[in-house]
RNA sequence: GGCCCAUUGGUCAAGCGGUUAAGACACCGCCCUUUCACGGCGGCUACAGGGGUUCGAAUCCCCUAUGGGUCACCA
C-alpha cells in the first residue's frame, strides 16, 4: 500500500492537486429536474462531416429541449491527426445549421464556461491527478513495453489463438515492484500508464443504452492504456475524466464506441463515479451500388457539410431532413405543424432507429421544396442573393440590376394556398428564372425551340402571329384566357382538353398545345410558372420581341 | 477469428404476441384544372431463410445467411 503511494509520487512528482480539488472546482450543476447535460466532442481533424452534423444535432436538441446545457469539447489528444483551424471550422459549420453551444470552445484558443479547459490538450494536469490516485490505490501501473514487445506478445497470442492484448499473464509489468519500476525509470525508459483491470471476460456486464437498449457484453479484462508515454490520456480515460468533471449526464456518440463501453463502465466504477447515460448513434449510410456503406468524405460530395452551402440548400431544409432521419415521426409532426420552427419538435432517443439510415438526396430535395415553397418572395430573393454572391456572381449581378423584376418573378404563385415547388436549392433559381433576363434568354434558345411535337411549323407561326395581336395587357385573367381560347379555336384548336379528347380528328390540338407554343416562345422551356402572371410581369414589349424572335427562328 | 449490433416494399420507416402490416419519398396511372404547376384519388412492391415457443409470431427463443462496428500509446 505504502509502496503504491511511493510509486505514485515517483511517477507523478509534480502533481500536487487531488481529485477532491477538482471535485470542488467543478461542482454539480444546478439545473432543473430532468435537464440533460450533453456534449459534442470532435477531434479537429478536418472539415465537418454530414455524419458529424447529424451526431451533433442529437445532443444539442436533447440538452436544449430539456433546459440543460450543451457544450463543445475538443478532443485533440492525437497530435498527429490534428489540423490547423479545425476548431473554428467545426464551430462555424455547426453554427450555420443552428447548432450552437452554451459552453465550451468558442475559437481556436478561447472558450467559455467554468468546467474548462474544454480542450483536452490543456487538461493534462487533471488527467494526471486522477491517474496518480489510481496508482496510489494500486489500480494502475506503469508499463515499459516497447512496440516490439507488444508485437511479440500479440504474435504469440495469435499463434495460440488467444485473445490479443495486454492482460492477465501477458501483462508483464502488472506486478512489478517499486524497485523494478525505479530501475527502469533510472535507465531512462518511458512508460505508459495502464489500468490494472479487475475484469474477467467470463463475467457479463449490462449496458442500458438509450438507443440500442439492453446490451450484454463481457467485462473488460484488458489493461488498457490510460496515459500515453507523452502523459496525454487515451480517449477512454479522457472520456471518463472529462464527462465526470464536466458533469455530463448523457453521452451521445457514434456506435463505434459501443464495443468499448465496457471499458468506460469499468473506469467509472473504479473511479467511484456515477455513470452517465449512454446513447450510441448509428452512422449515416450511403448506397454504393447494391450495398450500403458509411458516408465517405472521399467518395461522396454530400458528406462534407459545405456541400449544402455550395449548392444552396437552405440550412433549415438540411436540418429538417436530418431531424427526419433522427426520428421518423418528425414527418408527421411537420404535417401537423407546417409553420412551426423545427426546434419545437421533441427529439426522442427511444424512437431512433438502431440501424444506420441511408442518406437520400431525393428526399432532402423534396423536403426542401416544401420549405422553400412556404417562404415569401422576399425571403427567397434575399437568401438566393446571399448565396449567389458567393457562388454565382453572374446571377447575383442579374438579380441586383433587375431587382424589382426579379422579386416580382419570385412572387408568382407564392404565398397562396398551394404554392409552387420549383425550388429546392438556391442553385435551382438560375434555371427557374434565368430566361426572364433578356441578356440570358439567348442561352435558352440557342439550340432552337422545342415546340410541342407534331405541330407543323406553319401552325406554330400562326399561333404566335395570332396571339401577338390578341394579347392585351389590360385584360384580367379570365378575359385573357377567354381571348386566348377564342384565338385558339379560330386556328383549329379545341377550347378545352375534353372536347379534344372526344374528337381528336377534328382538331390540331387543344388549348394546352396552343398555350405551350406561347410558353416555349416566350421562355424557351416547356415548364414555367403561371403564364398569365408571367406575361404580365414580362410586359408586352418583351413579349412581342420574343415572339418575333421565335418566328424568325423557324 | 472473438465480441457486439443490425436485417419490414427502390428509400426513410411505423409496429413491442391477435393490424386488411401505417405513413412519407420515388415510380406508374387516373382525376381536377383555363396553360405550367399545386393538389386529390388509386396502383406498385415488404416482415432475409430455417427451425422452435404459443390457440396465435414481423413481434419471443435458437440456428444460418448477409451487412455493419470493434478488437492501437487513433479518436
Amino acid at each position: 500500500m505504502n509502496q503504491n503511494k511511493q510509486l505514485a509520487d515517483l511517477l507523478f512528482p509534480h502533481i500536487e492537486k487531488t481529485p477532491d480539488y477538482y471535485e470542488a472546482k467543478y461542482p454539480q450543476r444546478q439545473l432543473p429536474e430532468g435537464a440533460k447535460v450533453t456534449r459534442f466532442a470532435p477531434s479537429p481533424t478536418g472539415y465537418l462531416h454530414t455524419g458529424a452534423l447529424y451526431a451533433a444535432m442529437i445532443p444539442e436538441r436533447l440538452a436544449h429541449q430539456s433546459g440543460g446545457v450543451f457544450f463543445l469539447r475538443i478532443e485533440d489528444t492525437d497530435k498527429k491527426r490534428e489540423l490547423e483551424g479545425g476548431v473554428m471550422e467545426i464551430i462555424n459549420s455547426l453554427k450555420s445549421f443552428d447548432v450552437v453551444f452554451d459552453e465550451g470552445m468558442t475559437g481556436e484558443n478561447s472558450e467559455n464556461g467554468i468546467y474548462g479547459p474544454y480542450k483536452q490538450s490543456e487538461r493534462k494536469e487533471i488527467y494526471q491527478a486522477i491517474a496518480k490516485v489510481l496508482v496510489e490505490k494500486g489500480l494502475a501501473y506503469p508499463c515499459f513495453c516497447s512496440e516490439e514487445d507488444l508485437n511479440e506478445i500479440r504474435a504469440k497470442q495469435e499463434e495460440s489463438k488467444q485473445n490479443p492484448g495486454y492482460y492477465g499473464q501477458y501483462a508483464k509489468h502488472r506486478n512489478a515492484s517499486f524497485d523494478e519500476v525505479k530501475a527502469e525509470l533510472e535507465a531512462g525508459k518511458g512508460f505508459v500508464l495502464r489500468l490494472k483491470s479487475p475484469g474477467k471476460p467470463e463475467n457479463r456486464i449490462v449496458i442500458d443504452d438509450l438507443i440500442k437498449g439492453i446490451v450484454e457484453m463481457p467485462e473488460n479484462d484488458q489493461d488498457i492504456v490510460l496515459l500515453k508515454s507523452d502523459g496525454i490520456p487515451t480517449y477512454h480515460f479522457a472520456h471518463a475524466v472529462d464527462d465526470h468533471l464536466m458533469r455530463t449526464t448523457h453521452v451521445i456518440r457514434g456506435d463505434e464506441w459501443l464495443s468499448s463501453a465496457p471499458i468506460h463502465v469499468q473506469l467509472f466504477e473504479m473511479l467511484g463515479w456515477e455513470k452517465p447515460r449512454f446513447a450510441h448513434v448509428s452512422p449515416v449510410l450511403k448506397m454504393d451500388g447494391t450495398s450500403k456503406r458509411k458516408l465517405s468524405k472521399r467518395k461522396d460530395p454530400e458528406a462534407a457539410v459545405s456541400y449544402y452551402h455550395e449548392v444552396g440548400y437552405p440550412a433549415e431544409s438540411v436540418r429538417e431532413y436530418l431531424l427526419n432521419l433522427i426520428n421518423s415521426n418528425y414527418e408527421e409532426w411537420r404535417m401537423a405543424n407546417p409553420t412551426a420552427p423545427n426546434t419545437e419538435f421533441a427529439v426522442d432517443l427511444s424512437k431512433m432507429g438502431t440501424s444506420g439510415a441511408l442518406f437520400d438526396l431525393v428526399k432532402l430535395t423534396d423536403i426542401s421544396k416544401d420549405r422553400v415553397a412556404l417562404m415569401s418572395a422576399d425571403e427567397v430573393y434575399d437568401m438566393t442573393l446571399q448565396w449567389a454572391q458567393q457562388y454565382d456572381a453572374e446571377l447575383a449581378e442579374q438579380m441586383k440590376s433587375n431587382e424589382a423584376y426579379t422579386r416580382a418573378i419570385l412572387g408568382i404563385e407564392r404565398g397562396v394556398e398551394k404554392p409552387r415547388k420549383d425550388i429546392a436549392k438556391w442553385s435551382d433559381v438560375r434555371g427557374y428564372l434565368g430566361y426572364f433576363y433578356d441578356s440570358w434568354f439567348e442561352e435558352y434558345t440557342k439550340e432552337g425551340y422545342e415546340f410541342p411535337g407534331n405541330l407543323p411549323n406553319d401552325d406554330v407561326i400562326a399561333v404566335l402571329d395570332a396571339y401577338k395581336n390578341t394579347y392585351n395587357k389590360a385584360d384580367d385573367k379570365d378575359t385573357w384566357f377567354e381571348r386566348a381560347k377564342t384565338a385558339a379555336e379560330k386556328l383549329g384548336f379545341a377550347r378545352d382538353a375534353k372536347t379534344y379528347k372526344k374528337d381528336k380528328e377534328s382538331y390540331k390540338g387543344h388549348i394546352g398545345d396552343f398555350m405551350s407554343v406561347i410558353r416555349v416562345a416566350i421562355s424557351g422551356r416547356k415548364n414555367t410558372p403561371d403564364l398569365y402572371e408571367l406575361l404580365d410581369i414580362m410586359g408586352e414589349e418583351r413579349l412581342k420581341a420574343r415572339f418575333d424572335k421565335a418566328i424568325k427562328s423557324i
